[in-house]
DNA sequence: GCTAACAGGACTAAACTAGTCCTGTATTTT
DNA sequence: AAAATACAGGACTAGTTTAGTCCTGTTAGC
């Protein structure tokens, strides 16, 4: 189900690294080596979050990118629409009008609230989260009868460690 | 950001059509009628559908579909898993080992955290609100400032209408 | 003025999505 | 038994999207 595209992914691994050293400009060719991605991709990847406004630049000899607002500021739905675009979970989310179905379907609407509670769950995720130094907390087992709320809360406080979720939620 | 398939939006369409009519079984003819959706295309969803448990077929003269469980029963997630595949939102949440950059990368972790999260607000979201039919609560505007437990309360409560959307919630 | 480094956009190959169609099988009706 | 209805499964095509690369221009430092 609903994926995120590669360049994303790689966009969180860069910026994690422009957030571990915050004070200098990177390099683009810096940042290549450091995360193992080709220098193409990665120069591509920085131009969308400097469009996206994440990360600042300087040209020229000794220039690079930095973040442009520390990592506690930076969220997992900022990354996203930098390199994705604010792009809805469905078509008539972002372009109202261009479905055919809109007269007979009644379904726009909840997509619409699914889409913002994901944008919710995303927003309370920064990128220091995404980077992985505050999951500092004891692994804790996901049980069924857990809320969505109760969830949240736990995610914000990094008690969920990643491997629970093998195998499915259901 | 995070697109869902027009295919999984015909399956929503469809099942809320179902939905409205549990007893009797309802052909492909006849949904692709109600729908507007072309009979080839929905014959792909329902059979989709099918092979993810969530309608249940009978074949033969006076066949048709139905949904396999109460609407109430089939959250949002089921519908995407049925049409999508269980796929994560990163390459190695579904596919360990795929990833070159495993060993470097740290935030693979938290990519997963934010995929459970995803998948628990989606859980939350049954059919009968996809339907549109339980959504009769008083439009709320949506403050920056609510948290999204809050937001998931309000979610299952129904208390949230779509348009407060438009614009971005950032 | 030479070099380092970003900016912008063009381009290609591969993968995925949407949509259609065909052949087969099960069930009911006549 | 035959005919009609309806699902099952899979093959196939066209179009779009994604990933990745490359080239040309511009800006800043030495």
């Amino acid at each position: 189900m609903l994926r995120i595209s590669k360049l994303t992914d790689y966009a969180t691994v860069v910026l994690a690294v422009l957030a571990e050293d915050a004070a200098a400009p990177h390099s683009a060719a810096q940042l290549a080596d450091a995360t193992h991605i080709a220098l193409p991709t990665v120069s591509k990847v920085l131009k969308a979050l400097q469009r996206g406004g994440l990360v600042a630049s300087t040209r020229g000899a000794r220039g690079g990118y930095q973040l442009a607002r520390p990592a506690a500021n930076i969220s997992a739905v900022d990354v996203i629409d930098a390199m994705e675009g604010p792009v809805g979970l469905t078509e008539c989310v972002t372009h109202p009008g261009s479905c055919d179905l809109e007269a007979t379907c009644r379904s726009g609407d909840a997509w619409q609230r699914v889409n913002l509670a994901i944008r919710r769950a995303l927003q309370d995720v920064t990128l220091l989260e995404l980077t992985g130094r505050t999951t500092t907390g004891e692994a804790r087992a996901v049980t069924a009868g857990q809320t969505a709320a109760e969830f949240a809360a736990a995610l914000r406080a990094g008690t969920l460690r990643a491997r629970t979720i093998e195998g499915g939620v259901q």
